[in-house]
DNA sequence: TGCATCCAACTTGTCGACAAGAAATATGCA
DNA sequence: TGCATATTTCTTGTCGACAAGTTGGATGCA
C-alpha cells in the first residue's frame, strides 16, 4: 500500500496524527496488527511518509485506550488479550448492554430510532450472507447506535471500548461462528428495538440482559474450546 | 515554583512526561487551573525546563482523558464542566457506586480491606477536622479502594474518572459544605465496609445505592444554589 | 468614519538530528 | 568450553528550529 506514503506532499497540517491513529486502530481491532505485534516508530514514519513526531502522537492516544503498551525506553508492542481477567470484561460488558438500552428506552428521539433501524438491517443482511465478521462489526455498531440514543457519554465511552475489545476477542473465533445462533439474534435486536420505541424500560433493560448473557454464554463456549485448541491455557 | 525548573539536569529519561501529566492535572483536578485557562505550550516548557516534546505528549493524554480541549492550529484550554449534561455524570456515578462495591464484597482479599480501613479512617480525619477539600478527596480515594478490592479495571476506570470529575465539581461549592451531613458518611461508609467484608453483596449493593444518592442530592443542592448565585445558567 | 484587506506576531504542527537506555553481539578470562 | 564483561546496534526520548495556520491590529480605500 504505497499510496500512504504517495500522499505525503499532499497532506493537511493537523491530519496526519488522525489518520495515523484511524487506521492503527483499524488493523489492531481487524487483528491484522494481532497482539504482540512489535509497533516501530520509524518503520511505521516511513509507511506513512511523515516524521515520528506525529506517529508518536498516534501512538500516545491508542495507548491511552490501552490498545497498546510501551514499555518505557524499548518496545511498544499492540497489547495481549486478557484470558485471565475475561469475566470482568462480561461483567463490564452485559451491564453496558443492560444500561444503554435501558436509557434508550427512556431517552430516544425519533430520529435515534431510525438510524438503529438502519444498523439492524445492515445486522440482518450480515447475517443473511452468512458473512461472520460483517455480523461482528455491525452489531457492534447496532448496539452503539442505541447507547448513542441514550444520550450519556460516560457509558457510552466505555461500552465502546468494551465492544471494540469484542470484535478483537470474536475475530480470533469468527470461524466457529455458525448460522443458527445469529438468526435469534435478530429476532431478539427486533424485540428490543419493540421495546425502546415503546418507552418500555424495564423490557427493554430484560431483553438486553438476556441478549447480553447469550452472547456472553456463546463467546464463554468458543473460549473454551479455543483455550484447548489454540492457546492453550 | 522554580523547583521545577532546577531539576531539568538531573530528570532521568522518560520521567518528564509523567511530572508534567501528573501536575497539571492536579492543578486541574484542584481548579488551580480553572475551567476555560488557556494552555501554552511553550510557557509550560519554560516552567518546566523541558522542551516542547514531553509537554505535547502529556497534553495529548490529558486529552484523551478529557480533561483539556484542543482546538487544531489555535489553542488549547481546560475543559469545561459541564453543567447541562449532568444527569448523565449522576447516572454515572451512582451507577459505578453501586457496582464496585457490589463487587468488592464479592471479590475483596483480606489486604483489601486494611487499605479501604486505612482510607476510612483518613476520610473521618478529614470530617473531624472539617476540612472540606480533604473531605472531598479522602472520599474519592476510599471509594477508589473499594472499587479496586472489586477488581473490575473497566469499573474502576471509568469510576475514577467520574470521582475526579466529582472533584473538580465540588470544589466548586466546597465552601457550601456543612460539618453535619459528612458525619453521617463517616457511618454510612463503616455500614458499607461492614457488609463489603460480611460478603453481603445485596446489603453492599443497597447501601452503595443509598449512600450515592445523598451524594448526588446534596450535590444537586448545591447546584441549584449555585447556578443561581454563581453561574447563572 | 466604516469597512475590507493586508501584514505582523503568536501558537501550534512537523521535521531532522542527537542522546540515552536496553538488547544483542562480541570479547576476554578462567 | 562456559561465563562475565565490554561494545555495538537499535529503538525510544528529547531537543531546537522551521513551517503553516490563526488572530488581532495596521493600513488603505470609499
Amino acid at each position: 500500500m504505497d499510496n500512504e506514503t504517495s500522499l505525503r506532499n499532499e497532506r493537511k497540517r493537523g491530519s496526519g496524527v488522525k489518520v495515523v491513529y484511524d487506521i492503527l486502530r483499524d488493523e489492531i481491532l481487524h487483528l491484522e496488527l494481532p497482539p504482540g505485534s512489535p509497533i516501530d516508530e520509524v518503520q511505521l514514519s516511513e509507511r506513512f511518509g511523515m516524521s515520528r513526531t506525529p506517529i508518536r502522537e498516534a501512538l500516545v492516544r491508542l495507548a491511552g485506550e490501552g490498545l497498546i503498551d510501551t514499555l518505557p525506553n524499548r518496545s511498544t508492542m499492540v497489547s495481549q488479550i486478557d484470558f485471565l481477567n475475561m469475566h470482568s470484561y462480561f461483567d463490564a460488558l452485559v451491564l453496558m448492554y443492560r444500561v444503554t438500552t435501558q436509557l434508550a428506552a427512556k431517552y430516544h428521539r425519533p430520529e435515534d430510532l431510525e438510524i438503529v433501524r438502519a444498523r439492524q438491517a445492515e445486522f440482518a443482511e450480515a447475517v443473511e450472507a452468512q458473512d461472520a465478521l460483517a455480523m461482528i462489526s455491525t452489531n457492534a455498531a447496532l448496539h452503539l447506535a442505541i447507547a448513542e440514543a441514550g444520550r450519556n457519554p460516560y457509558f457510552t465511552g466505555l461500552f465502546s471500548r468494551l465492544l471494540n475489545e469484542g470484535r478483537r476477542l470474536l475475530r480470533l473465533y469468527y470461524q466457529s461462528y455458525d448460522d443458527r445462533l445469529p438468526r435469534r439474534f435478530v429476532e431478539e435486536h427486533d424485540e428490543m428495538i419493540a421495546a425502546i420505541a415503546a418507552r418500555d424500560t424495564e423490557l427493554a433493560e430484560r431483553l438486553a440482559r438476556e441478549h447480553a448473557e447469550q452472547i456472553v454464554s456463546q463467546i464463554q463456549k468458543l473460549l473454551v474450546r479455543g483455550d484447548r485448541l489454540d492457546v492453550g491455557l
